[in-house]
DNA sequence: GGTCGCTTGACAACTGCTTGACAAATGTCA
DNA sequence: TGACATTTGTCAAGCAGTTGTCAAGCGACC
């Protein structure tokens, strides 16, 4: 298939060319040890001139590492894991190696799948970014001797797992406050039932946050709600959307919040309050950590949350008295699993 | 660093432990060869109780494929290359290889540099989602024997390359088609000028359209024009929000048009007109191009073109005579590289 | 001249897995 | 019983690197 019709060149072809041994064209190559100088540039020459790139493969063999980190993301259409996903490259671009990005949608089967060929892969690290509740996947694989860390999606009770997260607690709180001063006193939570530990997480922060203030937090149907956190901006984003196809007015009649603070967020039409938390810092955290525990030779243990802020932007307003508050006429938005499922229009 | 402080089982542990040779071993794993029942049970318990997985890095050394493709994009955060991926993921879980997803940034340093290490991990196939113009590191591939196709970013003069991208020429003259019946004479195009072979093709094809209906295209200042013809969504987006901030009213003073049809655009408040073309099959059919061109021990070097759609919502309008047309005053925001350097509100 | 220390490079033994060649055991038939 | 074919499983040689050991070459010193 190549277009001479040879398989590549291998540090043997190198070495017979060059007239020395395969040892020292590895010695040329990592400039292990001192080789003269005359040699060494031979050999170089050489290697210019077969095109020769050491083969990863074996060297993995060899040396008992990959170069490879894996990022188990939930859904890729989510600009959140696009910035996650970049905050890691920008930490592992230093020791430049690879990342394979997979997408568990948070299906138990499929992350057990994933995780065994992952451990086949033998990769050096994962991060993940979100899995469904109580996933064993990620013990399992710290049973494979590979160092995990959770990034924004919680903390596990596994101790040889580390995890960096957004403050969830403190985020609702900032929420809860906002629309209590704005005179909420009945909010529903709209985001996944099921399925992902992330949005268990959040939601359960609302409970907190919203008992805090004596509050009522709807979490299935809306009754009652004047306002509707979500449990991320893509989802706010949609509820946007069906409420004012069903005719309600944001922030009139219902006041809605999102959460991650997307680029779209900002968008003069969409306008929504949203919570902003640094995913590429989340990212470049976690890549810290894994790259830290590869060198370490073990376990990444820490655990860390940074800050959140609530930007208020336009959809969150103050309660109307006399407007009605959302019934059993109309249900939100809930899930919003891939770019797929999304409806085109 | 594993919990119980030993390094993974190999196939060798595994015999030893089941009283048989290693490729005994081997042939129960692959089926390959037939095996006693009885001791083909033994050899399954101990590789359970081993927790025994075929080392990849290994297999890969032997069987000189390493199960892995490569899927280069220029911006994660770009829906469009979410949907590709799905598509590639989609094809690929067939044959479950794995994805290492890269960003290039359509950089040319960074294009080299990871051409360079996806050759040394000799990936089996590559897909490239953009590039930057008149990119050499497709060639380079294939110069190493790995079969490279080129999805939504056009289609390279190297036979030896395939290729399936939308249908950039029909898309720009349904655009110019509908604009022209609505009225407009001048339009304009936002899009990167330099780098990028996706923008570098449909530009062009921007100006063929144009031309066909007597329509001055503008390229870099909006002088005169009526319309903005963007191309993409995202940079559709912000070109609305840069329009509205300054004042314009959208479509009534100009009229925008976006590309891709990202689930966005057809958010009530966003409502933008856009060409939908379907990335999730492009990817699939990129994937699939690479899987057979893989097994087939070839080159991809089919090319095909995807039909696409105009979808029509509300940010095109009738021209309204009265009214001002763009003029220095205000400039498209003609880039977006990351959602890193999307302004965050 | 013998010994020591130093540089330089060759050799061989690994890494974990696959596979073709081959050997042993078993079965079939004359 | 012997010739032959068929299962069943072992052996050893790869795959493409890296690395520890060792030998050769060299100058310096006693």
């Amino acid at each position: 298939m190549r277009s001479d019709g040879k398989s590549p060149a291998t540090i043997k072809d190198v070495a017979r060319l060059a007239g020395v041994s395969r040892s020292t064209v590895s010695n040329v190559i990592r400039g292990s040890s001192t080789v003269a100088d005359d040699l060494r540039e031979r050999v170089m020459a050489v290697i210019a001139e077969t095109n020769y790139r050491p083969d990863a493969r074996a060297r993995a063999l060899r040396e008992r590492t990959t170069g490879m980190i894996a990022l188990i993301t939930a859904d890729t259409g989510n600009p959140f894991y696009a910035s996650l996903g970049l905050g890691v490259e920008e930490a592992a671009t230093l020791g430049e190696p690879l990342m394979i990005v997979a997408n568990s949608h948070c299906d138990p089967a499929a992350e057990l799948a994933l995780c065994d060929s992952l451990i086949s892969r033998r990769v050096d690290g994962v991060i993940v970014g979100d899995l469904s509740s109580n996933a064993g996947f990620p013990s399992i694989l710290a049973d494979n001797g590979i160092p995990v860390v959770l990034a924004g999606c919680g903390v596990s009770t596994d101790p040889r797992i580390g995890a960096v997260d957004t403050d969830d607690e403190q985020a609702m709180q900032l929420i809860i406050d906002h629309l209590f001063a704005l005179g909420h006193r009945t909010v529903c939570f709209a985001g996944p039932v099921d399925q992902r530990a992330a949005a268990d997480r959040r939601r359960l922060a609302a409970r907190t946050a919203a008992a805090s203030r004596g509050i009522v937090l709807q979490e299935d149907r809306p009754d009652g709600a004047t306002a509707l956190i979500c449990h991320n901006d893509l989802i706010a984003i949609d509820n946007l959307d069906a409420l004012e196809r069903a005719g309600w007015l944001v922030p009139d009649d219902v006041s809605v919040v999102g959460f991650d603070d997307t680029p779209l967020a900002a968008h003069r039409r969409i306008s929504l309050t949203s919570v902003r938390c640094d995913a590429v810092a989340l990212g470049r955290i976690a890549a810290t950590q894994i790259f830290t525990a590869i060198a370490e030779r073990r376990h990444a243990t820490e655990r860390q949350l940074l800050e959140c802020e609530l930007v208020v932007r336009g959809t969150t307003g103050p309660t109307r008295p006399g407007r009605p508050s959302l019934g059993a006429g109309w249900n939100p938005v809930h899930v919003l699993d891939t770019a797929l499922e999304r409806t085109p229009h």
